[in-house]
DNA sequence: GTCTATAAAGGGATAGAC
DNA sequence: GTCTATCCCTTTATAGAC
């Protein structure tokens, strides 16, 4: 969860992202209910009155946080595959790569945000779900696609398989994330990878061979 | 979610009860933050003060609340297996009935409570966890011990297994609950569990046979 | 656009009668 | 144990000067 202090030391014309930096900081670490728009003011280092001026109320502040958040933290897996590389050894990175990116604070934090809110703000868990775990899985699918019409696998639904194997990496440590549980060491983590990545494997292996 | 409208018609010695349950009802539906102790008392037919009487906080009686939903919603999962039934047949038998509670009202609006408060009051998320999901894995690794004891399958951690094969069946869904985006049909979670069931065993399946 | 000051409402928690 | 009435504080949102 990279701090951004206060009043941004640099150029003063950038206030609305000031304004977004703080909700962030705070709707992330505080909720939505328990943050007030004072407090996202004072961070921000401006009055109240420029919030307002910016963002008519503090659900439509809100929703403009997570949206921005969204499209900048998710980059990583939103980059298609172009098949130069060996499908299972993409896979076996997939795999590393998004374990790490899991259990960073920041998607748990959004994850979690965006959940508490989601029942009296259907519209926001939409928009949050297309523009991140969605697309990541439907990216994950055309990987698999691609290992399936090579026949080094046999996926008759990769979008299927893609949510099954991206469900295996977030295991039981998604869980312990949102609900604020101690994380297993790095070593732990890398070996559940691995694993995870082998046993989707051999689940989907082609039957003719193995 | 099943509504229990406000004053209890029947015993009127249950007050604690009756504050309990419109707290859930509450709590469960808006968040913390947005659940006044005044809502509270107004929806328990009681006064304020009488839930002051009872629980000396808001906090207490959410923690109060969250114990006493733990215990009731999660006695499927939390029976041990005795044995007699097959390992496998008993898998697939569990694939089902895991994804059907998954699904359900409480434990997706529980889980979405807890962890939009966890931040704030880790010792609320050790709670729910421990009492919860953290059982529900342990029992469901005594059978996979069970299946790997009898040679029906290959498992050399059951309990890494058990937390793969859950987080399987919770696969997109329980993502897309949280959320709260559209669930699939019954049909299709029913042929889900199903496919998860039976990847599951091909990926841990004895290595000489098959 | 930005500030200070304030209005208007609602929240958690308690006092005191019964 | 339970209620009514209330204190005191914070919150959202706005008015008006610059």
């Amino acid at each position: 969860m990279t701090e951004t202090p206060a009043p941004a030391p640099g150029s003063r014309a950038a206030k609305p992202q000031q304004i977004l930096n703080a909700a962030r900081d705070l709707f992330l670490k505080e909720g939505f209910g328990a943050t007030s728009m004072d407090a996202i003011a004072k961070r921000a280092g401006v009055s109240k009155a420029t919030v307002y001026a910016h963002y008519t109320s503090k659900e439509e502040l809100f929703a403009a946080m997570i949206d921005v958040e969204c499209r900048r933290t998710w980059p990583e897996l939103s980059t298609p595959y172009h098949g130069q590389t060996d499908p299972i050894e993409k896979i076996r990175e997939v795999a590393q790569r998004y374990v790490r990116f899991i259990v960073g604070g920041y998607p748990v934090a959004l994850l979690r945000t965006v959940a508490a809110e989601a029942s009296r703000t259907p519209e926001l868990g939409r928009v949050f779900y297309e523009s991140a775990p969605g697309l990541g899985r439907l990216r994950f699918a055309e990987l698999l696609q691609v290992a399936h019409a090579r026949g080094v696998l046999d996926i008759p639904d990769p979008l299927h398989a893609a949510d099954t194997f991206l469900a295996m990496l977030r295991g039981d440590i998604q869980l312990r994330c949102l609900v604020c549980m101690p994380l297993p060491s790095d070593e732990v983590i890398t070996a559940h990878a691995k694993e995870c990545a082998e046993r989707f494997i051999r689940a989907y292996a082609p039957k003719a061979s193995s």
